[in-house]
DNA sequence: GAGGGTTGAATTGTTCAACACTTGACTTCT
DNA sequence: AGAAGTCAAGTGTTGAACAATTCAACCCTC
């Protein structure tokens, strides 16, 4: 009997699995209040259960705790981007450049997300793009070959696609980052590293920009 | 009235920071099982509240949970070591390449880790003299000027410290990594990154090869 | 005696109900 | 209005209960 196929999780990792898809999905908008008893009594777990979950989404940064005050949604800011955009720099960058020879294994998996990517724009399904477009810059981080690096990407990745689910809609054109990433594919597949790399600075500084940019036109209208 | 003066911090939390500290003192070893209920008896807590407690540490990479089988202190093997020390790498040298003419804050704090952990080799009080080494290069990160980062760093350099303070009682020359830190330092009082950065790099792989050299010792006894 | 199933105590996973404490809004008083 | 008091709603924490699972001891068969 396999043992890594055996699947025993706790029920408050999947109430946490269910809030990350939600919150992720933009269905739960950044600021809304999770009321335990509500919660917990729609999902059909306890109270203690539904803290467990929210204790580990607060970990993960995607709810935010106040004392006695409850759990919320966590909401992204410009300095957050800004941040988050520093270590893609510094985690992507390297990552590509030490693609050496051992990327056998990621450039089918880097393809299959860049395809994923182009269709969900062709659909106009911007949730699943933005899906796929973060999923392609995770695989970038296996190249470095370090778990925790990755969960870590994981989770930083998670808190910016929290944010780009919600302003997507009013995205002036949120498939324009769609060619960046294809050329970074083929650069990547080519072995032209260098080159890859200043293709993906390029894309991040323009990722960033266009992020920013609307997220602050909807903070003016607040 | 300050804001920021008042803690307000849940049981549960305070219950992780005393596991925490245990941990990393080496009072508790790796391997060790901790039972609910008679530790949770011990702090005088309820259960609920333990779990939420181990739920955080578990989280933070420092305890690992088995479904059932309850949670124990986690075990560093000889490939988390490299895993940690090329994450090191990667951002202990950037940081200190970044540390251009905004380090006067951090200066300072940084002679105060180097004084303390020199202190501590005189005493031969070698938990202290870990938790100043890793402090001082935890100092280091806060060039970066990144939240995420830091913490993320806190967190693998616990894990890190865990398995130090196990092995540093057979440790040929806990003190022998002193004058590493302090030409760093000197080096970046003085400006000059690119000699500074040389030497980090040569000293984290020497700090590795300590280690990795216990750790197999350790492992072969067994 | 080795191997394989069975039983049962111990431990974890989860639920439930209760109570203390905090918060924020509402009311009241001046 | 503004300050002080009041109160309901929600979170923090506890204790007890039951279900599910593990692990070891035991028994049986061959």
């Amino acid at each position: 009997m396999e043992h890594s196929q055996i699947h025993r999780v706790s029920v408050a990792d999947q109430v946490a699995s269910v809030l990350r898809q939600r919150i992720l999905n933009g269905e739960l908008r950044p600021g809304t209040p999770l009321q335990e008893v509500p919660l917990s009594a729609s999902l059909g777990v306890s109270r203690n259960t539904m803290r467990e979950a929210t204790r580990i989404l607060s970990l993960e940064g995607l709810l935010k705790r106040s004392v006695h005050r409850g759990v919320a949604v966590s909401q992204l800011s410009l300095k957050d981007v800004q941040e988050i955009y520093q270590l893609r720099r510094m985690l992507e960058i390297p990552a590509i450049l030490a693609a050496k020879s051992n990327h056998t294994d990621v450039l089918p998996e880097l393809q299959n997300a860049l395809e994923g990517y182009e269709g969900a724009v062709r659909r106009r399904d911007w949730v699943r793009a933005v899906e796929f477009d973060l999923q392609f810059h995770s695989l970038l981080i296996r190249f470095l070959h370090n778990r925790r690096l990755e969960s870590f990407y994981q989770r930083v990745i998670g808190e910016l696609r929290m944010g780009m689910v919600l302003v997507d809609r009013r995205h002036d054109d949120p498939g324009g980052l769609v060619p960046a990433h294809r050329k970074i594919w083929q650069l990547l597949a080519a072995g032209k590293l260098k080159q890859c790399a200043t293709v993906l600075a390029r894309h991040l500084d323009d990722s960033e920009l266009r992020l920013s940019k609307v997220m602050t036109e909807i903070s003016k209208k607040r």
